[in-house]
DNA sequence: ACTGTTACTTGAGAACGTCAAGCATTCAGA
DNA sequence: TCTGAATGCTTGACGTTCTCAAGTAACAGT
């Protein structure tokens, strides 16, 4: 499908990106459990972010079955972070939106992730904007890819 | 802990790699699915890459209970993709150990992870180097951090 | 030998994830 | 308009991952 790539950096890259994901990823599910979250509904809280969200949207967004959304949303609506709204077009929908509540733990929760502030501090601020524009043209490549 | 950061840069470069992360992510578990792996198998499976280890450094590696990684190898090593052998020194040890079949599995798994190709395609051998720098920089600033 | 620590396993219980089936609603074509 | 297909969500069954508490075996120091 594409050619052999003799460059020796790409490898290096790679294991670079997965030891930076893991670290990410750590951190994720830890600032989540100091809320008595998992990874899974913190991330369904953080897309909420923008506004309410149909059931369907969720689990295309999470790339995961609707019915696996169910009960994510059953226990996240069962402490009061979210809600299951009608939608006015079509009675199918259920839109889900984050209650007052569940809107300030996530911001508590966005604003406790330090893997914005730990190993960033450590860029300078031209260099966060190299950092910027390479993140973005490998993103929007990986988006083109489907 | 840390003083307020007003650079607007960082949340977006956090936004960047959480997505980049999500893209990682799922990569990781398709490519693993594919073999009819778990991503937890996959993940246990290619920490033997460099040789043996013991339950309980892998558990250490991956940060989880020991009991957790002792129904993953279990389900490995009914594959055959895995063995437990003792160790010599010290018979409470279990070293977990990749099989002929499992060492295959898992070049194979590497190999196909395509996130190596498509987004880093998209940049020069020249930004490739600066990515390097500076995805270094940031991991050892993280590591620093515990 | 006694004590305590370490390595692993077991069992209970929760969450996550898939799949198949089912219900209600909407949509499209005869 | 009526009928049949498609859509949105839920339910139930099942397997995997995870944690915690308890238990067994082996080591290490006194």
């Amino acid at each position: 499908m594409q050619e052999e790539q003799p460059d020796p950096l790409t490898p290096e890259v790679v294991d670079l990106m997965a030891a930076l994901v893991g670290v990410f990823h750590k951190e994720y599910e830890e600032a989540a459990a100091a809320r008595s979250l998992t990874g899974a509904q913190a991330k369904v809280l953080g897309l909420l972010r923008r506004g309410p969200m149909p059931m369907r949207q969720i689990a295309q967004t999470l790339s995961c079955e609707p019915s696996n959304i169910t009960g994510i949303v059953d226990r996240l609506e069962a402490r009061g972070l979210v809600e299951r709204q009608p939608d006015p077009d079509d009675r199918r929908i259920k839109r889900v939106a984050v209650t007052e509540s569940g809107g300030t733990a996530t911001r508590e929760l966005r604003a406790s992730l330090n893997f914005a502030r730990e190993p960033l501090a450590a860029l300078s601020g031209e260099e966060r904007l190299q950092l910027r524009d390479l993140l973005r043209r490998m993103l929007d490549q990986a988006r083109r890819q489907e």
